[in-house]
DNA sequence: CTAATCACG
DNA sequence: GACGTACGTGATTAGC
């Protein structure tokens, strides 16, 4: 059958008003395996199948949608902002559920939708007028009743609780008034729960009675004068423009674009292996078990889809279908790409890979977009390339043929990129969503196989593309450099000729396709979809922005400073060649080793494989009370840092456009969840000396606003004293002690009041020492004390602090038998060496007993910038950077004292509701004009 | 292209 | 008993 008309019977499942009612209708479920919640999901699946097992006899549907809610604003906050304002945000444990509910409806081969700045109500009301028109039957399945004023006509609701139709007249019981007059009721009445204002004082009842007697709401408002009783009379004249505004917000929208036709909603057997999967997936024991005997078939056990380890294959492993680069598509006509983009739309969801001229967003020029539907089947649509390989004399500069117009492709591409229904799936979206923003596209929602694989599988290897494809599809993929060249002849892709980006560009989309069907279902697998919903995908827009605005660098302070850097550099450079008895280059280990050791020959000797001495800080720093020479080389080495790594190297990256340094966030940089930042890394600014220091006065705020600096202050340490259960730490904390002095009086048996800087100094550094998984050598050579000495001070804090030795035994335990470590909230960090012999199992150890610590409190940091906009929302607030502990932002003047309070308060909850810290988390705040002062 | 060095949390 | 050791990053430079 195709077409909707006549016989033809529609229903429309208001899904939103399901989630709900199922979330609040059960207790907290939760997934066994890994504590994911899913109790609203359970109720949704069953209310799906009682629906579904009811859809027969003469109401039965031939066509069906569940529609919902789409996140974020509607339309109707623009025309008052305090809409649905009262409405508390939905419940932390709520939230991972929303994506697992569409999920189920798709795997009862049901279709879903939901449009951006719309309700489920209008594209119900926009559906149901169209089926009308068709003449075809509607039915909507639910209770809300804003939707009554659709009724009428071939439309009725159905209550799904009471399982009672609703018609003409049900609709006449509950206002009064027939369909048509509902919106002039509600409009005078309000809505107490979608905080609509109406006109105060009048009901549903009251203003019934005033609709049927003037005939509807225009004309009441106009003929207001004449009603009898002076409050009634007194309101509809004051509040007129009031309850005009109300009537928009109640009215719904029955002429909304859809993108999507009714008839693609025609009704479909379940597939009984996807239903089942998911079902399983989810752990619902019992309903996988009633569904796979209602269908006949054998109920998968949940062992059958949760495989052991990371590598074991997934139990419906797609076929390897092999790469063949004259499969794909060049697209270079309307027809052909609109052809893809509703293929995209058939799907739900695309593979999407830009071209562009440079790996440097903020400049990046598209070239090029690739699309793919299902493996093995991808396109690529040439929007930017150039004639010839070169800029030459004979119009090798102008625009390739058969490509088509950017400004038309993108036309076409954009409603499909921003579709809040079609998932977006890509490796490494960020690049993609960068450089599309600045073509006015505002990619989303995506999936992104690299953050996957992050979740997946951080610590066994790395996330990028041709890692990925060789391990997981077998396959290498064509390599850039043969497109591109490499060193000085290295070409741009727009210079590619286009045959060639084809099978380049296509091929890529199709690669990041397969491996989304390989992770997706991996990732409740391995019980890191809440790593996954939570952490990094929410991440993604965040670094998006605070990549886009940059900070601030004034290029005169740095300029400055280089100037000055040189000078002092030159001078030292004579006193050292003076020192030295000869001319070397400075800047050579090599040659520096020679001069010590060899020309002067102090002590120290050679080191390594390759035979060459070291000449590292620590060492020339003991060296220092022997020789001059070695203090001075220290200065200049210091100044050459500074030079070359910050005042000149940071100029080098202001953007000409913005005057502003645009750091790129990696998010997978890190294995234990930190970020990484690159481009320039403005994670490691100086600041720990007091020359270095300086450099951060050159990040400054724009005129008439200031920086904010919030750091988390010992958080590492805090975990370190809830995971491991130490009282005596936690009560430091609670008290607001100084931790490093009361180690140290705990170790030492100091009281508080006569502790000494230096007896402080070195409990700091065996704090730290814990965190990293402390040995009795490297705590000697950080504290440049004797071996047995240090070793004497790590005994000593385990006999102090047992619970800590306890943790770290169990934390080597657990990596030992699963081959891999958690943070409080589920990430996974793995350990492949962890079991190996030699040396290599001590840094193993050390790494898996750091990892649980640090990554927690990179987690942390991960939601509270989650949540940091939401957080700061009306603010004129910009937040800039991350620095692993540190929030900085840019703020309007007069405005640092609330986004403080605001910013401190997400911080110090971040945590929360996921993770009970027994421990609380404190952040200390700064404000200045620089970064410097701010700190 | 790698090792050495040093900047940060 | 000896391995040789703090954890996590990125940028720059020298020198093959």
């Amino acid at each position: 059958m195709s077409g909707f008309g006549k016989g033809c019977h529609l229903h429309l499942i208001d899904g939103s008003a399901f989630i709900f009612r199922a979330y609040h209708a059960l207790p907290p479920l939760t997934r066994k395996s890994d504590g994911l919640p899913v109790g609203a999901v359970s109720g949704f699946v069953n209310m799906l199948q009682r629906y579904v097992e009811g859809n027969t006899g003469p109401d039965a549907a031939t066509h069906v949608a569940v529609i919902f809610d789409h996140s974020g604003a509607s339309f109707r906050n623009a025309i008052y902002d305090q809409y649905k304002a009262h409405r508390p945000p939905a419940p932390e444990d709520l939230k991972p559920q929303f994506p697992l509910t569409r999920e189920a409806t798709r795997a009862f081969n049901i279709a879903c939708h939901e449009i951006e700045g719309y309700e489920a109500d209008d594209i119900i009301a926009t559906l149901s007028c169209r089926a009308r028109e068709a003449g075809g039957r509607v039915t909507i399945v639910s209770s809300d009743k804003d939707l009554m004023q659709l009724v009428g006509d071939g439309v009725e609701m159905l209550d799904p609780m009471k399982n009672k139709r609703i018609d003409r007249e049900g609709v006449e019981e509950k206002f009064g008034v027939g369909p048509e007059r509902v919106v002039d009721v509600q409009a005078l009445a309000g809505d107490s729960v979608d905080n609509v204002p109406g006109a105060p004082g009048i009901g549903i009842k009251t203003a019934a009675l005033l609709i049927n007697e003037y005939g509807d709401l225009e004309t009441l408002l106009d003929r207001a004068e004449e009603i009898k009783q002076p409050k009634r009379r007194q309101t509809l004249i004051e509040f007129r423009e009031q309850i005009e505004i109300s009537k928009k917000l109640v009215q719904l929208d029955c002429e909304m674009e859809l993108d999507f036709t009714i008839e693609e909603l025609e009704i479909r057997d379940p597939e009984p292996e996807k239903l089942l999967g998911f079902l399983a997936e989810m752990e619902f024991r019992t309903i996988t078990k009633r569904i796979a005997d209602k269908l006949g078939v054998d109920a998968p056990t949940v062992a059958d889809v949760i495989p052991d380890g990371p590598d074991a294959a997934p139990a419906d492993a797609p076929e390897t279908l092999p790469f063949n680069p004259d499969d794909y598509e060049c697209v270079s006509d309307v027809e052909s790409l609109k052809g893809w983009i509703a293929q995209a739309y058939e799907r739900g969801y695309v593979a999407f890979d830009t071209e562009t001229t440079s790996l440097n967003e903020m400049q990046a020029e598209l070239v090029g977009v690739s699309l793919c539907i299902e493996a093995g089947k991808a396109c690529y649509v040439p929007i930017g390339h150039r004639a010839s390989a070169t800029d030459d004399l004979f119009g090798g500069n102008a625009r390739a043929e058969g490509q088509l117009d950017l400004n038309e492709a993108l036309g076409l591409l954009k409603p499909m990129l921003e579709d809040e229904s079609i998932l977006k799936i890509g490796q490494n979206m960020k690049y993609d969503s960068k450089v599309l923003s600045r073509y006015g596209i505002m990619l989303g929602p995506i999936d992104d196989t690299m953050l996957m694989s992050y979740a997946l599988f951080a610590g066994i290897h790395n996330h990028g593309m041709d890692t990925l494809a060789e391990r997981y599809l077998d396959h290498t993929p064509i390599p850039i450099k043969s497109l591109l060249g490499s060193g000085k002849s290295m070409i741009t892709f727009d210079r590619v000729p286009v045959a060639d980006a084809v099978k380049y560009a296509a091929e890529d989309a199709d690669i990041t396709l397969r491996l989304w069907e390989r992770f997706k279902p991996q990732l409740h697998q391995q019980k890191v979809t809440t790593v996954y919903e939570t952490l990094e995908r929410p991440l993604v827009p965040v670094l998006e922005r605070m990549e886009m605005r940059g900070v601030k660098v004034d290029r005169d302070t740095l300029s400055r400073m280089s100037n000055a850097f040189a000078q002092k550099m030159a001078q030292l450079e004579d006193e050292i060649q003076k020192a030295a008895g000869r001319d070397f280059n400075v800047g050579s280990p090599k040659q520096l080793g020679e001069v010590l050791f060899d020309d002067l020959s102090l002590p120290g000797g050679k080191k390594g494989k390759n035979g060459a001495y070291s000449t590292g800080a620590d060492i020339l720093e003991d060296l220092a009370t022997e020789h001059e020479l070695p203090r001075l080389v220290l200065d200049w080495r210091q100044l050459s840092k500074l030079k070359s790594t910050y005042t000149d190297a940071l100029q080098n990256h202001i953007d000409p456009e913005t005057g502003r340094v645009h750091t790129s966030y990696m998010q997978t940089g890190a294995n234990t969840g930190r970020l990484s930042s690159t481009d320039p890394n403005l994670q490691n600014i100086p600041v720990r000396s007091e020359e270095g220091r300086r450099i951060r006065e050159a990040f400054v705020a724009e005129p008439g606003n200031v920086i904010v600096s919030l750091d988390y202050s010992q958080i590492e340490l805090r975990i370190l004293a809830h995971v491991a259960g130490i009282d005596t730490l936690k009560q430091a904390f609670r008290d607001g002690q100084d931790i490093h002095a009361l180690t140290a009086s705990e170790m030492f048996d100091v009281p508080l009041e006569e502790m000494t800087s230096d007896i402080r100094r070195q409990a700091k550094a065996i704090n730290f020492g814990v965190i990293y998984g402390i040995s009795g050598f490297g705590l000697a050579r950080n504290l440049r004390i004797p071996r047995a000495e240090a070793q004497g001070f790590i005994d000593r804090y385990f006999e102090r602090f047992p619970g800590i030795r306890a943790y770290m035994d169990e934390t080597v335990k657990f990596a030992k038998d699963n081959g891999y470590v958690q943070t409080l909230f589920g990430r996974k960090i793995h350990t492949p060496e962890i079991n190996a012999k030699g040396p290599t199992a001590g840094f193993a150890k050390r790494a898996a007993i750091n990892a649980p610590i640090q990554g927690t409190a990179a987690d942390i940091i991960r939601r509270a910038m989650v949540r940091m906009e939401d957080a700061i929302k009306g603010l004129p607030v910009k937040m800039l950077l991350q620095v692993h502990d540190e929030l900085i932002f840019e703020v309007e003047e007069g405005a640092e004292d609330k986004l403080i309070e605001k910013a401190r308060a997400a911080m110090e909850g971040a945590a929360d509701p996921a993770v009970k810290l027994d421990v609380k988390l404190s952040v200390d705040a700064g404000v200045g004009s620089n970064w410097a002062q701010a700190h």
